[in-house]
RNA sequence: CGGGGAGUACCUCAGUUGGUAGAGGAGUAGCUUUGGGAGCUACAUGCCGUGGGUUCAAGUCCCAUCUCCCCGACCA
């Protein structure tokens, strides 16, 4: 019997990753544009349940959401020197409209630090008028050279928060603030454990004078950079002229800062959790947190199973769980539970004949060890009191994604003190965590790139990584006041 | 943007020295089935990526171009 196959993750990963989504219907390129991906129903429903806690997180911490163009007149991204050099490369440009060439062309936004800058300096004139918290949720153009669905897409999807303050102080706290509320998310809802760190200059965004960042251990031991927040200065609102009166009746410039994640956390939810059996979901993210499969043979079993599968549905929707019956009469259950655990469900419950008679039903959570036959582990919960039981089943197995998720974390960090060992660990395909030293040169990180492929991809946050101790670089041997985090990445 | 590979049915692919386009799966209809990927029968399914060229004749040969995949460089 011929089934469309994973590929392994032990054989290829990338293809594996690949087969993944397709298997899961969470996305495909689109083909006919460059680059760009269909995100299909499965893949959006799982991006709507992130938007719809970050954006919550973000009015709880006082944002309010707006939307800017999306095309940007090129004379504004020419304003910050550094924000142009950086982006120059990667846009796409408007020559022509209405069937002329333009006066003026326009870009694709690449990211809107520009032009909400320009209508900050318009909305702010006063201490009165600070902070100004906005959040933007917005598709974005890059032109990459080479894409990886999710990962690096021409266009992607993304929030990108903007805003204002009246002091330095005041805005660096904004962006460590929202730092804290993307590693909180991908925690508590992605269960993802993160690095948070501050990024070398090299890797910092065109524009910024800090860029935090939290990044992701993926299972085949490279990073994601998962999110990040910048702090400004005040280089944006000097090109844009926003400037505001305190309450002397001086003037200054605003501080800004901007942090966004993207679409792109898609791709790191599954190369955290995922397996050769394809999709896994936490059940903070699933849009459908328990299938059931109902079963039976004959015409009148039929009847009483469905009656009950439908009661069991309703009970387990009142208790706020989001719950598909499988009704479909031409499909096997066989066949309903693989396509599923591809989709990656996080529990089935499976309802026949025999359930009824004992008042219980079958559950199977997305990810069982084996029983003594090596069948996947099933568990017999009673129809009483099954909302309840399933919520803790459920909060259970999140849990349990973080644990595994950190463990293979740690399993895949070490700290490095000779450059045999750092080079070893980063051989061939090989990657991890590395914590080592590092003289905070931008030519050495550049030499150790060209070496090892390996990055700095943050200096960890106290709390984060090995506990600060001086030491000597692992490449030039100079003095080091604590380790960084080096790994290859996506 | 450099190096490699690939574009033929919805999917995975076969297609010989150039001679009327194929298989398996999926799909549709019917029957039979249902506690870990069922079976039989019938029916559909094509701008052979696109554009040019060579030829009596091109999926096949030549040129160009687009897209995807892998490995780098560049980047969320």
């Amino acid at each position: 019997m011929a089934v469309a196959k994973i590929t392994p993750k032990s054989e290829d990963y990338s293809r594996w990753y690949q087969d993944v989504i397709a298997q899961a219907e969470l996305a495909e390129q689109a083909g006919v544009v460059k680059g760009c991906m269909v995100i299909r129903p499965h893949g959006f429903a799982i991006w709507e349940k992130m938007q719809a806690d970050l954006d919550r997180r973000f009015k709880e911490t006082g944002h309010k959401n707006a939307c800017f163009p999306l095309l940007i007149p090129m004379s504004f991204i020419e304003k910050e020197a550094d924000h142009v050099d950086g982006f120059a490369p990667e846009l796409a440009i408007v020559t022509h409209a209405g069937g002329k060439p333009l006066e003026e062309q326009y870009c694709i936004r690449p990211t809107s630090e520009t032009i909400i800058g320009h209508f900050f300096s318009k909305w702010i004139s006063s201490h009165r008028d600070l902070p100004m918290l906005i959040n933007q949720w917005a598709n974005v153009m890059r032109w990459e050279l080479r894409t990886r669905i999710f990962l690096r897409t021409t266009e992607f999807l993304w929030q990108e928060g903007h805003t204002a303050h009246a002091t330095h102080a005041e805005a660096r706290e904004e962006v460590y603030r929202m730092l804290q509320v993307y590693a909180d998310f991908a925690r508590e809802i992605m269960a993802m454990p993160v690095i948070c760190g501050v990024k070398t200059e090299t890797e910092r965004f065109a524009g910024a004078i800090e860029t935090v960042c939290i990044e992701a251990y993926m299972q085949d031991g490279k990073a994601l950079q998962s999110g990040t927040s910048h702090d400004l200065g005040q280089n944006f609102g000097k090109a844009f002229d926003v400037q505001f009166q305190d309450t002397e009746g001086k003037r200054d410039f605003v501080w800004q800062t901007s942090w966004g994640v993207s679409t792109r956390l898609v791709g790191a939810l599954i190369m955290t959790h995922s397996d050769d059996d394809g999709l896994v979901l936490p059940p903070r993210l699933a849009p459908i947190q328990v299938v059931i499969v109902p079963i039976f043979k004959k015409a009148e079993e039929r009847a009483a199973v469905m009656e009950a599968a439908c009661r069991i549905a309703a009970e387990l929707r009142d208790d706020g769980l989001a719950v598909e019956l499988d009704d479909r009469d031409e499909m096997k259950p066989g066949a309903k539970y693989y396509e599923w655990e591809r989709k990656g469900v996080p529990l089935r419950i499976e309802i026949g004949p025999r359930d009824l008679q004992s008042q219980s039903v079958m559950c199977k959570l997305r990810i069982a060890a084996a029983d003594e036959r090596g069948r996947p582990k099933k568990l017999t919960l009673p129809m009483a009191d099954l909302g309840l039981s399933v919520g803790k089943l459920l909060d259970e197995f999140q849990d349990f994604l973080y644990q595994r998720a950190l463990d293979l974390r740690a399993a895949g960090s070490t700290s490095l003190d000779t450059w045999e060992e750092f080079s070893a660990a980063f051989e061939d395909d090989r990657s991890g965590f590395v914590y080592a030293h590092w003289d905070g040169t931008a030519e050495t990180e550049l030499a150790i790139k060209q070496e090892t492929r390996a990055t700095i991809r943050c200096l960890p946050l106290e709390g984060h990584g090995p506990a600060p101790e001086p030491g000597k670089c692992i490449k030039t041997g100079q003095p080091s006041e604590r380790r960084v985090l080096f790994a290859k990445n996506y």
